[in-house]
DNA sequence: AGACTGAGTTCGAAATCCGAACTCAGTAGT
DNA sequence: ACTACTGAGTTCGGATTTCGAACTCAGTCT
């Protein structure tokens, strides 16, 4: 009871994993250098027992990864794995669409090429066209489509 | 008790309103054109009173619109406003995420670039420089050091 | 009249979340 | 050697959210 347009179910499980309040704001705290349980906890605000469970679960989705940096007491902190890494293009889009349609205050921050400083701007690229374009030229194939 | 880096609270924000389980899946329903409430219903197996509380908070955040399309019986039905359409970078980043990094089953299906069915990238573009570039080019980002 | 549609509501049970206090191993200070 | 402190968790009871199933309500179809 459930099938899946030209999205497909790559986004429901993609979901599972970091599709709950916490789960990307732990990846946000990775990216920004955050490790231990402690500073998430603080940091976030998240209760101890909930951080403990998304934790667990991120690492076992290869998210983050759950090393000793100690050992006289034995103490562990969490990186962000590659695949943790590379959820920063999903954790950019989010950023950029609320500096563009958020009705709420916030974004004294822009995203900017490093580079030369120009606001950045969010595209799909074809390799084989050399192009890029926007959303409505994306398709999925392997489905059949519908509009 | 929460302070922010650079990646800013934008993304805070952006999560009180689409981050739960089920608002993102709304959109991308959204995408696929579902527009009714029964419809939305079946497709992601939601419980009614959830997909009221969450069709109207979409609304009230100017995600979706309340249509009337009858009114013999009067009914209405919800379609993505532009603020919902500019999320679907977010989730081409997370159907993209999960094609590379899940290890889970799925994804028969791959995004492509509708002209020219090339499997489609994901960039940032610079209109100054007139270039693409990743992640890792991004300022204003707390992705301080480390690789 | 009776059955059906579509957009919701109402309900009680089940799963989650919360904050606050506690554990446990080891370290630091006196 | 006693006390205080760290850091990574657990354990608790209570509050919030979610769930599925059944119900409502207006109008239509047969």
């Amino acid at each position: 009871m459930n099938q899946q347009g030209q999205f497909g179910a790559a986004i429901e499980e993609t979901l599972r994993v970091v599709g709950d309040r916490w789960s990307i704001l732990l990846v946000r705290a990775g990216l920004r250098g955050i490790r231990r349980f402690d500073d998430f906890c603080d940091d976030l605000g998240i209760a101890r027992p909930v951080l403990t469970e998304r934790l667990r679960r991120l690492v076992k989705f290869g998210i983050f990864e759950r090393v000793k940096y100690q050992d006289k007491p034995v103490r562990y902190e969490y990186r962000l794995t590659e695949a943790g890494l590379a959820l920063s293009p999903a954790l950019v889009a989010l950023v950029r669409w609320s500096e563009e349609y958020s009705q709420e205050v916030s974004s004294e921050t822009t995203l900017v090429h490093a580079p030369c400083g120009t606001e950045l701007e969010q595209a799909f690229w074809c390799r084989s066209c050399q192009t890029t374009f926007g959303p409505h030229a994306v398709k999925g194939v392997g489905v059949n489509g519908e509009s």
